[in-house]
DNA sequence: CTAAACCCTATAGCCAACTACAGAGTCAAG
DNA sequence: CTTGACTCTGTAGTTGGCTATAGGGTTTAG
């Protein structure tokens, strides 16, 4: 109906840069846009829904990639339900492990920090570099925040 | 008493790669080893519990960066374990915090599950991309895991 | 007519913690 | 004397999700 927008208004309107919705268009997650004669992508209405439904999806913690495949099956025409669901439980998987890796870890870090509480306060040990974590036990599963691959 | 180790000898004993070897050093996490003449590094039996403690203290949650932080410490001759112990104050409080907001995610993931599974599976929504996101509520607090800054 | 406020592409940078590669030198065994 | 396993430096690539910059073109108000 309407003419449709510029690429900064409709980046207003859901609360994303215009960058990042260039982005999210060469990662495929936006069909290509018209454009004007001058190379303006004119966006049609329906984009700012599909940018929200794109923020919501990764607020509900899906990466892009996973949104994209979405998006895909989608486009293709199917309701991607069945898709989403699947991706939802692996989701809920994925996330019971790392609460499980959390706890450990806390548990971890409160003997450590129960045990430094009543560590001698010595001024400087030559053999140690520090008995607090010297004394670890035994490294457990590290947690992979960062980034890591071994 | 021995003569020290190459680079691959104290990397395969612990278990990385030389380049992470290499990569601590530029970091500032390992001190500068001595050379033969040729330039190849000679470890002292020192590096490998130092690169052990790295390992373990990365195990309980420290960024690389915290870990020079204490072994700074320890380089300037005072015992780190008031600084260790104030970052793992620190880290506990960051792990409350992560854990809860994993609480509040899947809240949130097994009611959109729950929804997902009594919702009609319709064939294709021409207005909706997909039922189950769509009708999401309010897109709570991100969960930041890849690295995110906005 | 000009200045601001848009838009375009292409490229590079950010974060952490590596990992890989190129091209060269070294060293011991056979 | 050659082969292969090691080592060196320096640089660039990886992951994910952006963000920034350079260097230009367009549009609109005054």
């Amino acid at each position: 109906m309407s003419t449709g927008a510029f690429i900064g208004h409709v980046a207003q309107a859901v609360g994303v840069n215009v960058q990042t919705v260039r982005y999210y268009e060469r990662l495929g997650l936006l069909p290509r846009p018209e454009r004007t004669a001058a190379g303006y992508r004119i966006y049609a209405p329906e984009t700012t829904a599909r940018l929200r439904f794109i923020k919501r999806a990764q607020a509900l913690g899906f990466s892009l990639e996973e949104i994209r495949e979405i998006l895909r099956v989608e486009y293709e025409g199917r309701s991607p339900c069945e898709c989403v669901q699947r991706l939802l439980e692996e989701k809920l998987e994925r996330v019971e492990r790392e609460m499980a890796a959390l706890r450990r870890f806390r548990r971890e870090l409160r003997k450590t920090l129960a045990r430094s509480q009543k560590l001698p306060r010595l001024p400087h040990s030559a053999s140690a570099i520090c008995p607090i974590i010297e004394i670890q036990p035994s490294p457990h599963k590290k947690k992979r925040k960062g980034g890591e691959k071994r």
